[in-house]
DNA sequence: CGAGGTCTTGAAGACGATCAACAAACGTGG
DNA sequence: CCACGTTTGTTGATCGTCTTCAAGACCTCG
């Protein structure tokens, strides 16, 4: 369940924008030129660090990431799972300080953006512009999701809902594979995204299981039973902004 | 405890986002321009509603409101919190459709703003385009610090959390007197934003005050003891990114 | 002055956390 | 290629926070 990302390292943020806009050949010639560098990271590292203050944004290549907040305790809180085509800190390019820290989930292969370079789209290239801040719109439109999760729903609901939405944003990247994606993530993990202890994420795991609407062998997860698991997710894709329309 | 937020209509925003950089006049007149109409409405009342698909975007002037979404059985969740000087759909620019309603907490005076006049300001005004975008992406800081506390606080945390962020905001906006402001939120509300029910919302701001932290008479909150309640609420607030730099 | 909304209090129960221990899977080096 | 150590997954028991249900007090505003 491999993918080819393309040769060209803005191939999938293209595809990603693509999905909700068309480009025109020059915008697309920029974003393939605005990757300064590629860099790699292995497991567990940081590809940026809260309290920095990048001068380049990162565009997730390859691999999954998660942005996260540690708290004085030492626990922490995972605030996005990000997938390739993410411009996982666009929002640096004006924020400036990260306030948060992004990690590797999986190794990861990343694109180096020059704010200097997105500075100079949004002088020159207004469409663009706007697909990249619609870009950070659709994050801010899945915290508010997350956030309804958390506040709301109970654990069964929140993990069966963080299923149907990564199905869906893998799909759109062509990482799906019939009903099943690959999720490379530890049940801990899974624990910080939803705000749950790593013993109920294991339990509420086996409750999807044993109600036949997943399998989840290794690292593959199935979906068995869509209807069933949209159902207990109380899932409406709406949040996601898939649709394609002039922005 | 009222203040003057100017004649002109735009000079709430034009405060806010003069805070994280200053605009040229001609910017602060593109802005002040901006608002073709005022309207008014009344607590409870829908200043947007989920589905639609305005063809412009609300300035909130006056009053507080809140997004917010309903679940399936009729609970809901509020995502966030306006005050004045807030574009409090400014994403629908970009989004289109509403995925969240936004509703008024008390009596809200609102400026639309066309979605013709933002496209215009970003094909011709870069630099407001970009403090445009950021007062989105400090949202979706917001939106993440909501995540960290629904995830991971306690009930206790996550209202000292909100007193201090409030504080903070209103302050930016001189909606602050000394260490009080008004707060005019029902406790049922409070629960709505912190994932809380009501009654236990009533305990812990009992909990909040017998400790001495705050009062809360009436409609208005007074922070007593700002060291304690910042303690209580492990609050930083680096995520609502206040710094004044050229974005 | 009355009525509905808001706040407050008590009691019982549920959901999820924590603690503890073990099993299984993985990866690394010998 | 196997041995071993570490990480990840699994299970059970107990505990605590917060929910739910219920009822009464307060208060605000027509």
């Amino acid at each position: 369940m491999q993918m080819e990302t393309g040769n060209n390292p803005g191939a999938s943020l293209i595809r990603k924008l693509e999905q909700r806009d068309p480009l025109s050949d020059e915008e697309k010639h920029v974003l393939a030129n605005s990757v300064a560098r590629i860099r790699e990271f292995g497991v567990d590292e940081d590809l940026v660090s809260e309290g920095e203050r990048p001068n380049y944004s990162t565009l997730l290549l390859e691999g999954f990431a998660a942005r996260y907040k540690d708290l004085a305790d030492g626990r922490r809180q995972i605030t996005a799972i990000h997938v390739p085509g993410d411009f996982v800190d666009l929002h640096s390019f004006l924020l400036h300080r990260m306030d948060h820290g992004i990690v590797a989930l999986t190794p990861c292969r990343i694109g180096a953006v020059p704010h200097e370079i997105l500075r100079h789209i949004t002088e020159r290239h207004p469409h663009l512009t706007r697909l990249l801040w619609l870009s950070t719109l659709i994050d801010g439109s899945i915290h508010r999701e997350s956030l309804v999760g958390m506040g709301r729903r109970t654990a069964l609901g929140r993990m069966a809902h963080l299923l149907c939405e990564l199905f869906l944003r893998l799909q759109v990247i062509g990482q799906t594979e019939g009903d099943s994606f690959r999720l490379p993530l530890t049940q801990a993990e899974l624990g910080d995204t939803l705000g749950l202890s790593t013993v109920h994420v294991n339990r509420i795991v086996q409750e999807l299981r044993t109600a036949g609407l997943i399998t989840w062998r290794g690292q593959v997860v199935t979906i068995e039973n869509r209807e069933g698991l949209v159902e207990v997710a109380d899932f409406d894709p709406a949040f996601l902004h898939l649709e394609n329309e002039p922005r």
